[in-house]
DNA sequence: GGCAGCCTGGTT
DNA sequence: AACCAGGCTGCC
C-alpha cells in the first residue's frame, strides 16, 4: 500500500500501483484488523468481557491478507451485517477525485466559516443541508445533530437564514463533534466498532441524539424529536432557538 | 426537495 | 407482525 486517504466519510486505499480501493461503511460497515504485532499489545489491555459481546465474525464480506516478516502477518477486514456499505475500485485517486471526490462537499473535520457559509444556500431545512454529503461531507445523523445543538440552532432553520454568528458557531460545533468522535473511537450504539473489534465511547458524549424526552443537559427542559430529511432528529426546543435570538435576551 | 427502497437484526 | 436503526440512490 502507497498510502491512505480520506474524504468525508470514504477511505481510499492507494496501492503500490496507484489503483485505489474505496471503502464506504454505510449504516452498519466496520473495518477489522487481525494479527500484526499491534493486536498482542492490544489484546493485554482489552478486558475480556469486552469482546464477547457481539460476533464479529459473521457478515465478512470482504478480506484482505498480508505477510510480513517474524510472525506479524494479518488481515483487513470489511464487515458488515446491513450491507449498506460497500467497496469500489478506481484507476487512481485523479481518477477518484475526478469522479466521486469531485462531487463531495469539503470535508467536515476541518470546516470553517467562510467555507461553510457558502455552501449553506437554499432553503432547505439547515440538518437536511448538513447530511448532503454533496454539501459538506461527514456529517451523519448523529453528529448533525449534536453539531445543531452545541451551536444553538434548530434544526428546522433555513440553512440559507443563518446568521453569520451562527454559521461561525456551526462551523466550530461541526470540527469538535466530529474530532471528539475520532478521539473516542467512534459511537457505538449496536454494531460499530473500532478496527481491534473495541466498541467505542463517543455515545457515552451525546447531549441530544437518542436522548429525545430526557432532560437537557444545559436547560433541564424536555428534548423534542420529529421526523426531518427522513431521519428521527432530536433537539432542546429551548437551547436551539426557531429563529435568531433578538439582541439584549440571554444567551 | 421529500421519500421509498435497499438489507439484516433487534426491539416492541 | 410491525417498527426501528449509524447511509445513500434514484425516482417523482
Amino acid at each position: 500500500m502507497r498510502a491512505l486517504h480520506r474524504l468525508g466519510k470514504q477511505l481510499a486505499i492507494e496501492a503500490v500501483d496507484g489503483r485505489v480501493l474505496v471503502v464506504q461503511l454505510g449504516m452498519s460497515g466496520q473495518l477489522l484488523t487481525t494479527g500484526g504485532g499491534a493486536e498482542r499489545r492490544a489484546v493485554k489491555r482489552t478486558p475480556p468481557q469486552a469482546t464477547a459481546a457481539a460476533s464479529l465474525s459473521t457478515h465478512r464480506h470482504l478480506a484482505w491478507h498480508f505477510t510480513a516478516a517474524r510472525d506479524r502477518s494479518g488481515a483487513l477486514i470489511f464487515r458488515d451485517p446491513r450491507r449498506f456499505g460497500g467497496v469500489s475500485s478506481y484507476a487512481s485517486m485523479d481518477a477518484l477525485r475526478e469522479t466521486a471526490w469531485g462531487a463531495l462537499g469539503p470535508d467536515a473535520l476541518t470546516i470553517d466559516a467562510p467555507t461553510l457559509a457558502l455552501r449553506l444556500r437554499g432553503a432547505r431545512a439547515i440538518k437536511a443541508a448538513l447530511l448532503d454529503q454533496a454539501v459538506l461531507a461527514g456529517v451523519g445523523n448523529i453528529y448533525a445533530d449534536e453539531a445543531l445543538f452545541r451551536a444553538r440552532v434548530r434544526p428546522t432553520r433555513r440553512a440559507g437564514a443563518l446568521t453569520h454568528e451562527e454559521i461561525e458557531c456551526l462551523a466550530t460545533a461541526l470540527r469538535s463533534v466530529l474530532a471528539s468522535a475520532v478521539q473516542h473511537d467512534g459511537s457505538t450504539l449496536r454494531d460499530y466498532r473500532a478496527p481491534r473489534g473495541q466498541p467505542g465511547r463517543a455515545q457515552l458524549l451525546h447531549a441530544v441524539y437518542g436522548r429525545a424526552g430526557e432532560l437537557c443537559l444545559a436547560c433541564r427542559c424536555k428534548l423534542r424529536h420529529m421526523r426531518l430529511a427522513g431521519r428521527t432528529t432530536t433537539w432542546c426546543p429551548t437551547c436551539q432557538r426557531a429563529s435568531r435570538t433578538p439582541a439584549g435576551r440571554e444567551r
